[in-house]
Parts: structure tokens; sequence; C-alpha cells
DNA sequence: CGATTAAATTGACCATGGTCATTTTAATAA
DNA sequence: TTATTAAAATGACCATGGTCAATTTAATCG
């Protein structure tokens, strides 16, 4: 018979993580070790893979909650009525999101699943994200002729692509922000 | 004095390049394991890495070279037209980049460099690809109220969202091309 | 309360990428 | 030709993520 889950398991998870955020908030996530982690937590390392399919499966859970924090603030303010407060309004995802150049692949690498049950945190709040994009674009003054929803997918392919070429050396004269506003006006507003 | 490149140096690289060639003809890209190169290629470990700063280094000019040949027969066909014939002449780009999830990471770890003195063959592929697409744009029957190279990098933008999302399985359901192509028309041919 | 059993934990062990002091090879100098 | 030395190659060793048979813990039963 399936026996519920102990208070004692929930407690190992919970020191599990509060151990890993502890090393990044310190070390940062690229330094993240199991090794230090389990040894904070006081656990075996087995535990952790017990907990965890493997160490990216900690950094999805993590970045998504993360992820998702941001967004909640992000759906909390008024929608955006022109190409400049979007941009303005999606920095603080882009900051987290590219806060560190390990972090921003990770993202990436997890941001899509082969199997929807393999379906996480961080994949989600990607859905999310588009989510609340096509909400924005529905009744803001932007083009019409395409639909929302297409629209909004361009939107975080160009914000994809945003913080992807300012990562490289070879387009690092220009912020963020400043390569960012340039897509979204051809984009969202074409002829204009 | 610096003394020239030895011949042997030169075959010793051919060799663990031939060996890491027939590994991945074998069993692909994300089997290929280090080991089996140098022992294929009767080198020693440490060699290796005398010629290759890691693993994905190697990857990188293998991935690097692909993509090349593939760009070097695209840009000898005629520009493409009409937002079908280009996404079908991207076909060949697509197929390659996508031919396994892991190359498909690899290729969009490797394709910013964060120094320009550490830019490798991806990146530099990653740069033509976009010359390529604003060569067709600068004479095609596209949109013209904003730069070629900022639609062209438009395109590229659309085709990695395109590939990304294509291995999903919350999106499945269609195929690249077809999901390539709403976005090619609303980008190069809005209102149309 | 024992006895039973499923869940949780453990840590020795493995797989694989990567390092570096040492040795070997070959190009140049004498 | 022999000595010198820079370049190349070597392989024992390390770092780190991940596995799994064995052990411990705790929920349930009689």
């Amino acid at each position: 018979m399936a026996r519920a889950v102990q208070k004692r398991t929930l407690e190992t998870r919970a020191r599990l993580i509060a151990a890993a955020e502890a090393v990044i908030a310190e070390k940062g996530f690229e330094a993240l070790r199991v090794e230090e982690v389990v040894l904070r937590a006081g656990t075996a390392k087995g535990t952790f893979f017990a907990h965890f399919k493997d160490k990216d499966a900690l950094m999805d859970l993590i970045l998504g909650a993360r992820i998702d924090a941001v967004l909640d603030k992000i759906e909390a303010a008024p929608p955006p009525k022109t190409v400049e407060v979007l941009a303005e309004a999606l920095a603080p995802l882009t900051d987290l999101m590219t806060c560190e150049r390990y972090v921003f692949d990770v993202i990436l690498r997890y941001s899509g699943a082969a199997a929807i049950d393999e379906i996480g945190p961080i994949a989600t709040t990607f859905g999310r994200q588009v989510e609340v994009f096509e909400a924005w674009l529905k009744d803001a003054p932007f083009r019409r002729d395409v639909p929302a929803d297409l629209l909004a997918e361009g939107v975080h392919a160009f914000m994809l692509q945003a913080m992807a070429t300012n990562f490289c050396a070879l387009h690092n004269a220009m912020s963020l922000r400043d390569r960012f506003v340039p897509y979204l006006k051809a984009w969202l507003l074409p002829m204009a």
C-alpha cells in the first residue's frame, strides 16, 4: 500500500534546497557543488540524488521559482502601452536570466521538454512568459494583423535574441535594452 | 626562438579529429567520449587536451565546419524571393542544428563568445548566417521600413525560436517549417 | 507491544572530463 | 655529428556528477 510522504522527507528536501540557496548566495550559481550542498545539509550524497534527478534538476527548480516570482511582480504592474515601457517592464526578467552565463545556458537547456511528463519549472515559466506577453498585447496599441499569441512568441524570441547577443563580446557596445527596443519597434509597430 | 609547427603535430591533430568523426558517424554526437577518441587515434589523453582546450572545443570545431559547409551550399543557391522558399532554403541548416538535442545545446552555448579572442567556429558561423540572410533580404520583395541587418537578425531569432520550440513536447504537433513560416510572414511581410 | 514492510538514507564506488610534472622527440646551434 | 632546447606527447592523478546494494527509519498490522 502506498504510504504518505514522511515529514522527514520534506525536511531533508528543504535542507538541501536551503543549503543550495546559501551556496548560491555566497558564491553564485556557477560555483554550486553537490558535495558542498550535501555537506551543509548534513546528508549523504545519495540522498541528494534521491530528491533530485540530477544537479540540473535542482537548478531548474530554483531558477523556475525565481522566474515565477519575477513574473508575479511583472503581472501585478499595469500593462505597458509602448515598446519602451514594455522593454523596461521586462528588465527584471532579463536581469535574472542573464545574471550569469551559466544560468542563461541552463535556462535555455531546460526551456523545452522532450516529453510531456518532463516539463519542469523553467519550461513552465516559458509558457507563462508568453501568456503574460499575450495578455499585454491583446489590448495594447500595437499591430493587429497577426494573432496575439504569435505576437507574444515573437516578443519572447526577440527577448532571448537580445539576451544571447548581449553576452557576446562582438556586440557588447550596446545595452540589452538598446538592442531590444529596435526589435520590438520593428515587430510590434511595423511601418510606424 | 619560435619554432615552426611540426608535421607530427598536424598529423596527431588530424588523427584525433578523424577518430572523433568516426565515433560521431557510428554513435552520434551525444555518445562521443574523449577516452574513445584517444584510443582510436592512438594517443594519450593528455595529447587530446594539448590540441583542444576541452571536449566542447572539438565539438565547436566539428559543428562549425559542418555549418560552414551547409552555408556554402545555401549561398550558392539563388536568393529566395518568398518566405516559403526562404524557409525551404534554410531546411538543411535547421536540420543540422537540430539533428540532436545535445548538438543544439552546444551550438547555443557556443554561439556567442565572452571575449573577442574566444570567438570560435560556431560563433563565426552565426555571424555568417546573419550576413547570408542580409544579402538575401537586401533585394528581395520584403518590407523595407527597417534596415536589412535588423531584418536579418530577426530571421535568425525566429529560426532559433522555431528550432527550440520544435524540440519541446508541448508543441510537437507542428513541423518546424509550419512553425517557421508564420513567423517569417509576420516579420517580413507585415500587413500583407 | 513486537513483527513486517515500504520509504528514506547511506557511502563506497563508478564514469568521465580535465590537469600537470615528467619524458620523449625533433629542430636548431656549435 | 653532437649538444642544446623548445615543442609535443605521456599517463598517473584529480574533480565532480551520478549509481546502487545495503542499511536504517518509521508507518502499519496482528
